[in-house]
DNA sequence: CAAATTTCAGGGCTACTGAAATAC
DNA sequence: CGTATTTCAGTAACCCTGAAATTT
């Protein structure tokens, strides 16, 4: 079977196609996606994350939290304190900015959808979620684990 | 809604996982998905190709085809020539060394296949590939053009 | 002259590993 | 002591751009 046929293939393009889109509107106001996973985590969660923390809920690896970290902090968007309970941690605390900012990356993370599933009619888009969602198993936490 | 509900996350995460699967197989024998999409383009076309031939069937960027022809002509698994009819060009060839090695990565590929599709049964398959090359557009050519 | 081909240099993003420093 | 957290250095794969050298 030819290369372009195999599935593997077909998922890289969509997923692809889907990144595209996703990251076009994080870029247009200076943002990327890990940016979107960590303001996203911390505006979930009330109580103060350590960086492993954020990790663990952005499904994100321990470096990758630190570097986004120092460039959210740098903007304005994050505080990092040593843990008065454990000096070897980081709390680390949306600023009011950084909470309008999750605002922002959100609502443009919801248009992205809607431009990624625009072939999709509303009865085909549940399947293919829900196939996609076993395809993706553990690594999304919305298939049949979670 | 929480990043990881997604449809553009739980796309990431259904490609790292098929992606996962098919570097695996590949890695095994010490090949790469570029060794893969090259070798399978140059065994579809019995007409030598240059180096820019390759890269439109193939998908890829010039800069990587130059650089995965280099490593599989050191492996022995292509020729490249000066094209006589063109001196700017190289005529690129499989040796049957490299007949025999594609047939060796597409046998793994095809495992990779099985294996992704796996949480899905034979009806679910067709409806969310055909939703999946949808999404996919004009980046497969197996959607609703080409 | 302009255009095409190959190659080199380099970057950006995503995902990841090893090791050091620090603190528990 | 061993373990946990953060940080730094570095890697690999993938996708892409600019520019040089060569040839058409």
């Amino acid at each position: 079977m030819f290369f372009a046929e195999l599935p593997t293939w077909v998922l890289s393009q969509a997923h692809l196609r889907a990144h595209s889109i996703l990251t076009a509107k994080l870029v247009a106001v200076g943002a990327r996606v890990y940016d979107h996973r960590i303001l996203d985590v911390l505006d979930r969660n009330p109580e103060p994350l350590s960086q492993v923390g954020i990790g663990t809920l952005a499904r994100l690896d321990r470096r990758d939290v630190t570097l986004t970290l120092t460039t959210l902090e740098e903007d304005g968007y994050v505080v990092r304190r040593p843990d008065p309970d454990d000096a070897r941690r980081n709390v680390v605390e949306l600023t009011p900015e950084g909470r309008e900012r999750q605002r922002l990356l959100a609502a443009l993370a919801a248009d992205a959808q809607e431009d990624v599933l625009a072939p999709l009619d509303a009865d085909a888009r549940g399947d293919f979620l829900g196939a996609l969602a076993l395809l993706a198993g553990s690594r999304s936490l919305l298939g049949t684990e979670a």
